[in-house]
DNA sequence: CCAATGCTTCGACTAGGGTCGAAGTATGAA
DNA sequence: TTCATACTTCGACCCTAGTCGAAGCATTGG
């Protein structure tokens, strides 16, 4: 009767609210701990423990500790494609393409992805500084050359402000919407900062969108554009 | 707060396991009645009744009447590629219910996966075409490369055809049984269709099995097959 | 050593939902 | 019409599983 993997199992792990949208935050790539993903998923931390907990148990995510902190990201990519295949469900009826509403638009061209620039611009920054060698990708890790360094203090950052943090300073982010890398971590989030205060863009309140102004994108392609492919 | 669709409720409907059973029993792809369904959840029509009610409005699945007959089938091809990254999943954790009787032996060596091949011929001929370059993997896209075009054309599918279809040309499709990637998309479809044609394999009625002939196999290995190393 | 922080376990409460028997509706056949 | 089949709705039962308070570990810092 019952052929192949047990698939409710996992379904009906992914299928509680709490779960769903702490599984949700994990989209983003970027490993939360335990505290936050119950803030994010709007329950206590006993709630939310158990809840990784079995997550965990069920293979969707796994941890990895440092000091008293304890960091959950998604156990794989397939888990991610699990999660965008259900999206696609949710999202109702929609062919593959989906429907694009003008909030989702801005959004996927610019938002915050909790400090730092996702989207395409977030894709276009990512693929800037690659080009520049002003980053530099080693295996999943992404390190900050010399270049980078004199980059950003061109740009404005106090790099050396960064370095004191506990947060790495560059980190990967995978993008949900895109699949590609955005820059997040210390750097991600300083730059985001400085684009603010240059007024190249701001943050729509109350939502993620960033809003670039004309002559934020064009400022933003001319430093960060890779060989005029800047997004639109 | 909340971004995106809301997938907990999506995955909450796949997480009941007599909704599991109904939606995996519809993952053939043939249309099935209520009761056929009950008996294959294993639960009682009035349960039957009432979880297909709720699939329904879940959008997972669809029905059309014939007399006093009530045919369910899945809502779409996306809902069966959620089942079966989800399966992907679910098979990894290690929850197989494996129950391998002949049905699925034949099931496993080849079988369709809505339009295209799956099982082992699928990831034979997937291994095949990548050890010809016909087709190559950027990321988690597929493209047709030139050997590719000129392959299909010597196998007699139109390809000019096929590129006016909204339908990705190449798309990868993971395998649970097996968890690799097999063809997918226009020229997965085009290229069962054209093996149909050329008598190598056809479909067992009512079921997802594909049955070769002792020829289609020969043909298969010598035009597709990798190094020798095709499938039993 | 103690205090603070981050996370886990225990226990009890509760709600939501799956389940089936029984009765109700619709369709087709005799 | 009358009966049979296919499915749905109603009502009631039961039980899993999510939730949080409180207490228990574990790690860090002083």
């Amino acid at each position: 009767m019952k052929e192949g993997p047990d698939i409710s199992r996992i379904a009906a792990l992914i299928g509680d609210p709490a779960r769903a949208n702490i599984l949700g935050a994990l989209m983003s790539g970027k490993a939360l701990t335990a505290t936050e993903l119950a803030a994010e998923a709007g329950v206590t931390v006993q709630t939310a423990s158990t809840h990784l907990a079995k997550l965990e148990a069920g293979r969707l995510i796994a941890h990895r500790k440092s000091g008293r902190h304890k960091y959950f990201t998604l156990a794989g990519t397939e888990v991610g494609h699990a999660l965008e295949a259900l999206m696609g469900l949710a999202a109702g009826a929609g062919h593959l393409r989906t429907r694009t509403g003008p909030r989702d638009l801005a959004l996927r061209e610019a938002r915050v992805c909790y400090n730092h620039l996702a989207g395409e611009r977030g894709i276009a920054l990512y693929q800037g500084l690659l080009a520049r060698g002003a980053i530099a990708e080693d295996g999943s890790a992404l390190i900050l050359t010399e270049e980078g360094n004199a980059l950003l203090a061109d740009f404005g950052v106090d790099v050396a402000a960064l370095q004191k943090g506990r947060v790495p300073m560059c980190r990967p982010c995978l993008d949900w919407s895109a699949r590609r890398n955005h820059l997040a971590g210390a750097v991600g989030r300083a730059m985001l900062a400085r684009m603010q205060v240059l007024g190249w863009c701001k943050r729509v309140e109350g939502t993620r969108v960033i809003d670039f102004s004309a002559a934020g994108r064009a400022a933003f392609d001319g430093r960060f554009g890779v060989s005029g492919a800047a997004a639109s």
